[in-house]
DNA sequence: CCTTGACTGTTATGATATAACATTAGATAG
DNA sequence: CTATCTAATGTTATATCATAACAGTCAAGG
């Protein structure tokens, strides 16, 4: 349910995973953040998945592996990757993925396809701006902001009647 | 927990709650919409309260009235405001509250004060412009935008320093 | 050594949400 | 005015998501 049989078509997962991987890795470095194997591991599996992951399917994963059995493993290391620009939360699937662009922080937004499950990071400068007027024009002083949008992604469009 | 014991002095929900409602009614007449007693209490609920309320909120005042006082009561009298434009899903706090404009159809964004848990409804046609170039660009076609922001609102960045 | 703090693990429980089915109340057709 | 159909309401039971509280491990520093 939470991973579709296969991809869609352009969803290039695989082929850019060991350069995201190597960005998170040097991010890590760089801030002097332990990213211990449990953390390690949680991460190459966002990276690997084809949509977002639950925190029980990642917990799965990892007892499978010998790790710890019990949800607050995978809470842990979930939470610690996205507290830590690692990971996002996707909060309309309850589930978690891995960030593309690791290597500086930045505002997002989601584009969650209904189709194929597929979840993708869109760069949100612009939309974060927009948001943050409106906001401002209220008096109210922005955070944190979750943005996240459901849809057809473009291989599912073209596909898909 | 979901309600402060007092509100923002801005948050003037007293004193158009009764237009809301009527708003609300005015449109449920319009669309030939059954707006059921279970639903109404709902709604008056949601728009009585400072801030968002959870299920189990509503739940707990609707089985005092006399409702039903199971999940799925209150479920279904929410996901049907929702589905009918009388209320919007905030999902960041898993709760739910009453639009504030039922009378048209209209993309909003959420802000949430950390301070006093209000929740405000601010118009985003901007912010879902903007959502949806940056969709566009990756070839996405939005169906649902979920835009929900976290931080101080006008009274609470005031007051406390 | 031995204390300290970060990390990992466990048990137990809490909080949110839905599936499946029984019952009731309005609408409609004969 | 019934028979029938459907929308709405109610129930039981269960699924799914998340955290509190505490115990053991281990490496760094005094
Ligand atoms: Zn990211
Ligand atoms: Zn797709
Ligand atoms: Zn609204
Ligand atoms: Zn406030």
């Amino acid at each position: 349910m939470t991973q579709p049989s296969f991809c869609c078509p352009d969803h290039s997962g695989a082929q850019d995973a060991a350069s995201i991987l190597s960005q998170a890795q040097a991010r890590a470095a760089r801030l002097g953040l332990r990213l211990t194997p449990v953390r390690l591991r949680t991460l190459e599996m966002l990276i690997a998945a084809h949509g977002a992951l639950g925190a029980y399917d990642v917990l799965e994963k990892l007892a499978a592996e010998g790790f710890g059995t019990q949800p607050p493993v995978a809470y842990r290391a979930l939470n610690w990757l996205v507290e830590h620009g690692f990971a996002h939360r996707i909060r309309r699937l309850n589930a978690f993925t891995a960030c593309s662009h690791p290597a500086h922080d930045h505002a997002a937004a989601f584009l969650i396809c209904t189709a194929c499950d597929s979840v993708t990071e869109a760069p949100a400068a612009e939309v974060t701006a927009a948001l943050t007027d409106a906001a401002g024009q209220a008096g109210f002083a922005i955070d944190r902001a979750t943005i996240e949008a459901v849809g057809r992604c473009h291989a599912c469009t073209g596909a898909a009647a």
